[in-house]
DNA sequence: ACATGAAGTGTAATCGTTTACAATATAGTG
DNA sequence: CACTATATTGTAAACGATTACACTTCATGT
């Protein structure tokens, strides 16, 4: 628990010459430099990251805002942010939110409190005013999920194309009653991914029936498996299922299973999103893949670079279709 | 951005006065503290945590170590760990670790900096001389994973009974010959589990086969895989299998599916952790729950009381046999 | 030998709090 | 009303670092 006051008096120099060996590494004579280290070493020193920060007035602390850790969807995305944060001097905080607004503003507050130099928000349920309004004095980004009409910058994908791509490539398979398992339409990547459904339905002269589309509230496994026993209720019974999230294909997955449907004859069923359950259900997940790591970096590197007073640009990465068993 | 210096001149009183009503909310009357209110209000003032760190040499920060985020059974647990430690005020810093030594080396070098007031560790691949080093000079506790001979105090199940009891289970079914797919031995949980395992096997006449004892080293679904791919090519071939941990048992269920073996009737698994997958699966799996959100908040709240210096106790808690349809 | 300038080092202010201690105001007592 | 005892408030010193600025060296050119 040595200060620098220690090191300094040990090694018969001034705090000032100390401080510079410790981050300059320039204008230091290599005898006095030696002699620091060497009293560094035998004190074992480490200096109080408490004292910098408030001199710099930074913590060096990320805040990542997602809605749920046990959602798998998010841990690739964490581990880019991780491991670029931690490149670049960085920790993470990881706050989930719950989606509670209550539990969002205690995070809110760590920077106002100068605890964390800035926030990467993933949680599409997250006050949109709210984040608007602190973005004009704090440093945030936004992943995966952004506002249309907002102004805080973005890593996200094309999720409208993506739909498209996905919902295509059942139709080459032959299918023609293709229903749509969304989240809730207050989210803008549901618009959007049911954008593209709608897009290539109609470039392929399919109809779009209103009982094909399921909208759950939730993005739980029992809605998926809630969503075929609707669908299936029905006299016109889909025989293919495009879901927004894996979590709901793979309970939509699971209900066919108890029915004896078999997938992908009776059923094809396309996900979204790629998580690593997707391959290890039976049979495995087709679904869309975000390049989740890279989006996690990527926003990473846009909230140090705000956050140094760089302005940054959204940025729109590419998805892949991975074609696997259940289609 | 105010100070509190702008705060107390705004209100006409001293810092100390103003820091007094921040705080204590005693000694100071009614009417110099509607001044200060208003004049934190009006500058809408936020005390800065860093000054205030500083001062209290203290981050409020716990450092929470485990191997992989992606790893789901760690959820629950952090869920514990998080409302608790905000209710105590307290936020919480997730460290992946990758188990990597050298990126362990990083998180460590946090709470020598007093960025983290105190370390939850979670890491079976921890290095336990180090560990016990640092337990020396700063609060530590162990979650889950835990050294049998150090003095750090630590909060898990009691798997060996836990890993008897599931066996039994499969024995009393009618089952004889039992498979364990155990991980890496050099894990204490790995021994326990194999510990009782042995011994339900041992009480009910059964022999225990070295053919049927699979030791994978990574806790991966493809070592599930890989395991009854193995298992299956031998003469005798097992017709349950107690695996110690749920992603193995997924693996092995695919490579079950795969190889059309009906789950339970050919073959039974167990599986252990009750992560949220286990029960997506087709057929859903019989596992061992652990009181994964209680483990979490019962460690966060003995590294509080070790940080305030208290002595806490290692505490043991209660599993449970999870009944589905594997079995 | 001396002025010059660069290079290295030291002094002290600063970041924004908390808090021991001193100072002052207020109430209570005879 | 004078005098304590007590309740509030203010002053200033920490906490542990960084850094502008001032000061010392000391090699160099004359």
């Amino acid at each position: 628990m040595a200060t620098i006051h220690e090191v300094a008096r040990k090694a018969g120099v001034s705090v000032a010459t100390v401080s510079r060996v410790l981050n300059d590494r320039l204008k230091v004579t290599e005898k006095t430099r030696t002699k620091v280290d060497r009293a560094i070493e035998d004190l074992n020193y480490e200096p109080s990251v408490l004292g910098r920060n408030l001199r710099n007035s930074e913590s060096r602390l990320l805040l990542v805002m997602i809605p749920s850790i046990s959602n798998p969807f998010y841990s690739q995305i964490i581990n880019g942010i991780e491991d670029t944060a931690v490149r670049e001097g960085y920790n993470i905080m990881l706050c989930e939110t719950d989606s509670n607004p209550e539990r969002e503003e205690i995070y809110f507050s760590l920077i106002r409190n100068r605890l964390a130099d800035g926030i990467i928000s993933m949680d599409p349920t997250v006050n949109k005013k709210r984040l608007q309004e602190l973005a004009c004095t704090y440093p945030i980004v936004q992943c995966s999920e952004y506002d249309e009409d907002g102004t805080i910058p973005h890593v996200t994908i094309d999720n409208e194309l993506a739909a498209y791509q996905a919902v295509r490539h059942l139709i080459k398979l032959g299918q023609k009653k293709i229903a749509l398992l969304n989240s809730d339409e207050k989210f803008l990547y549901a618009r959007e991914r049911q954008q593209g459904y709608e897009q290539a339905m109609q470039e392929f002269d399919l109809p779009i029936k209103k009982e094909w589309i399921y909208s759950s509230n939730a993005l739980e496994f029992h809605s998926g498996q809630q969503a075929v026993r609707t669908l299936m209720s029905q006299a016109d019974k889909p025989t293919a299922i495009f879901a927004v999230s894996d979590i709901l294909a793979i309970g939509a997955l699971k209900e066919c299973n108890i029915r004896g449907l078999r997938v992908p004859q009776d059923v094809a069923i396309v996900g979204f999103d790629k998580i690593s359950f997707s391959n290890m259900t039976h049979p495995a997940l087709t679904t869309v893949a975000q390049p989740m790591y890279q989006m996690g970096s990527i926003s990473a590197g846009m909230i140090i670079r705000k956050i140094r007073g760089d302005n940054v640009e959204s940025v729109i990465l590419d998805h892949e279709l991975i074609i696997r068993e259940s289609t």
